[in-house]
RNA sequence: GCGGGUGUAGCUCAGGUGGUUAGAGCGCCAGAUUGUGAUUCUGGAAGUCGGGGGUUCAAGUCCCCUCACUCGCCCCA
């Protein structure tokens, strides 16, 4: 590998420069308030799992990053086989059925947190990202109402670092179920696979795969598009469900479950909460309600917040089902879309407030006690380490964009002075008592 | 996994049809009557032209392979 090759950029591992940062930062604290703010308890889960923990649920094709000992010996057997999680759902599974004694139900949980994926990496799609996830796990059914709370807390958290608005599409995968079951269609994971390309390319290019692949006549097709076509602002969705007249149990329950949190959501403003018959989820875990997010500005970028309901994520780590429900928050996905659309204002390359500078001559003692007691009273406070010629401390302090600049005496006892970077005013002042502004 | 595009200084890029010691702007460092930020001026450091092979008297330039980045497809919590 050439010195060259070492300092690339690596596809789908993003990095932020300090001033971007610090952005980012602030919306994780924003995000944490708001979660907290309904009473969600933070937890961190390692970054690895058995490969077999994260195989188990999903898919077995996932394109996950294994991990092992460079020093490892290749024909250990014993040697276990570690994966980088690719989500927060399967790790807090894990970490619930770990805990179970010692967690009080229903388990209300927040991570904010790295995720992994290998997919190829393209606009918004990363390898190595942020992800905010909000989950509630129960041993008891968990009540409708939930579905309603979880994207009232998502909305609130978007708005909160100011990234909206975003359009969140809702569903009802016992809808779909029940409805495909009720034409016949044995393959539901297909069809769902197929109908979530609507968007993509289209209802005749639908029409035409669920033709090809899943060998439905016309009228199957008219009948599934006709339900992909549904959707709108209120609880009237389901009449129009309905109204198409397939039947079946599991359909009736689904559009139970639907009205009802569409009636909870129809206090928000109109087009922020939308039914529509379309939205699937790829995951397999998904049973009941589920959620997808997108920009209202930029509707061909890939979702932002996606989640829903899940009877039971932890059935084959212990003899217990646990249903549960929740969200995602894809905070690197949506950091880097504003980002490169200009809408993310870049602060101050550091958080300093004061650079006192290396006086001409001056004992160093004298200027780490000046820094030291502006730090003890809260500021944030850093020394020029340098006896440099003062042009060049300035600059760095205008580059920076740090707001004071400190000038400690040439000796002790002297006289301190502290300028302000913008308008150019030096002052005499005390370490002991001065305050900005 | 498949297809298109692109790889030259820290960054953004020039370098018709091959031809002496590979350039610019920005950035960086130093200086312009010995310590207060700008602009300007002067000087300086910095590139095995992504890597390997081939054609040729001669390759940054042409050919092949390979790697990386990037856009799209596939897939997608």
């Amino acid at each position: 590998m050439t010195p060259k090759e070492k300092l690339r950029p690596i596809s789908g591992f993003p990095e932020w420069l300090p001033e971007y940062r610090m952005v980012e930062l602030e919306w994780i604290d924003k995000l944490r308030a708001v979660f907290e703010s309904f009473g969600f308890a933070s937890i961190e889960t390692r970054s690895v799992e058995p490969v077999e923990v994260l195989l188990k649920q999903g898919d077995t094709d996932k394109e996950i990053y294994s991990i092992g000992r460079l020093l490892a010996d290749p024909d250990d057997k014993a040697e276990p086989t570690y994966a980088l999680h690719y989500d927060m759902t399967v790790p807090m599974a894990r970490y619930v059925a770990a805990n179970m004694n010692d967690l009080t139900f229903p388990f209300k949980r927040y991570q904010i947190q790295k995720a992994w994926r290998g997919e190829r990496p393209q606009e918004g799609r990363f390898r190595e990202f942020l992800q905010c996830d909000v989950d509630v796990v129960d041993t008891r059914e968990i009540p409708l109402h939930f579905d309603a709370e979880i994207p009232v807390i998502m909305h609130e958290a978007v708005n909160a670092i100011g990234a909206g608005p975003l359009v969140t599409k809702i569903n009802n995968r016992k809808v779909l179920e029940g409805y495909y079951a009720g034409l016949g269609i044995t393959d539901t994971a297909n069809a769902i696979r197929i109908i979530d390309k609507l968007d993509k390319i289209g209802a005749k290019g639908v029409g035409t795969m669920l033709g090809d692949e899943l060998g439905l006549d016309g009228d199957a097709i008219a009948k599934v598009l006709g339900l992909a076509e549904i959707r709108g602002n209120d609880a009237s969705v389901v009449q129009r469900v309905k109204a198409l007249g397939v039947k079946s149990d599991l359909l009736d329950q689904g559009l139970d479950e639907l009205h009802f949190v569409m009636r909870e959501l129809e206090r928000y403003p109109e087009g922020t909460f939308v039914a529509d018959l379309s939205i699937a989820r790829g995951l397999a875990y998904y049973t009941g309600t589920v959620y997808e997010a997108k920009f209202a500005d930029f509707p061909d970028f890939p979702t932002v917040c996606g989640g829903g309901r899940y009877d039971n994520l932890v059935g084959d780590l212990i003899n217990k089902r646990l249903p549960g429900i929740g969200i995602s928050i894809g905070l690197t996905r949506i950091f880097a879309k504003l980002m490169r659309e200009g809408r993310i204002q870049a602060g101050r390359k550091a958080p300093t407030d004061i650079l006192v500078v290396h006086t001409q001559g001056a004992p160093y003692s004298v200027i780490r006690e000046t820094a030291g007691a502006l730090r003890a009273r809260g500021l944030k406070v850093e020394q020029y380490h340098e006896d440099r010629k003062l042009k060049a401390q300035l600059k760095y302090a205008a580059d920076k964009g740090i707001p004071w600049i400190w000038f400690p005496p040439a000796e002790a006892g002297g006289e301190h002075q502290v300028k302000n970077s913008a308008t150019r005013d030096q002052t005499p002042a005390d370490p002991a008592t001065w305050l900005p502004e």
